[in-house]
DNA sequence: CGTCTATGTTGACAGCTGTCGAAACAGGTG
DNA sequence: CACCTGTTTCGACAGCTGTCAACATAGACG
């Protein structure tokens, strides 16, 4: 497999990917490309440490961190850097920098996406 | 190493992976253990194959499927029986063999828990 | 301007992951 | 029993991933 889909990372492709996913998984067998589509996302969600930035960033006061905030998950702090910018590739976090610090918030409709990927099928 | 018709492989982490999970991430920073426990859950749907395997047995009828009506994902069949696996162990799927052809069948819960983790917080 | 704190980037490395071909196993059929 | 089909396991390999230390950048402050 090598499909370089290393996007120009402008991140105008983030918000776009995320708003017109998938029908829930039980619905119907997802195509490729929707796989593709969703598996970014999962994945993205897919590692202890990127899950743990990711609820400290959606549970604090405004679905909105300072990394300052958020960076004790036990690893070194370019590490942090390093997980918030995939989360950020992936158009889960969206980042804004306010003077020192820098803000990450967690874009709601991504939440809402996923939430019905896994709705479970009226069946 | 398996000539009888009683499943060893039943993993007791597996079971116990799925059903006390996590609150949603939105409502608490996870501590370190339940990121764990929800990571392996989301890294094993972060696959576009897993992901689209998944799919086609939630989506088959009563939520089960022959490994035969799945294994059209692009890749070669052990690769396949390989993503099973993997969603098996995760406690994604559970397997049975009838006669001659093998039946995995979604574990309802897990489409519950998934979603719960992902509701928005009542803010 | 110089320096200090807060973040992000770079380069490198061990370890995991997805993939395949070949072989083994399970069960049905003649 | 021999044979055939469906499924899993084995062994191997390229490529991705998470992690860190070291360095670079951005803004604040004196």
């Amino acid at each position: 497999m090598s499909n370089t889909r290393v996007p120009p990372s402008i991140e105008p492709a983030a918000a776009d990917a995320v708003a017109p996913c998938c029908p829930p998984l039980a619905e119907r067998p997802l195509t490729a490309e929707e796989a593709e589509v969703a598996a970014r996302m999962f994945k993205a969600l897919g590692d202890p440490v990127r899950l743990r930035l990711f609820s400290a960033v959606a549970s604090h006061e405004g679905g909105e961190a300072c990394v300052c905030d958020i960076s004790d998950v036990g690893v070194s702090q370019p590490t942090v850097s390093h997980h918030l910018k995939k989360l950020k590739e992936a158009g889960l976090l969206t980042s804004e920098r306010r003077g020192t610090w820098v803000h990450y918030r967690v874009e709601p409709s991504v939440l809402a996406a996923m939430g019905k990927l896994l709705t479970a099928a009226p069946r």
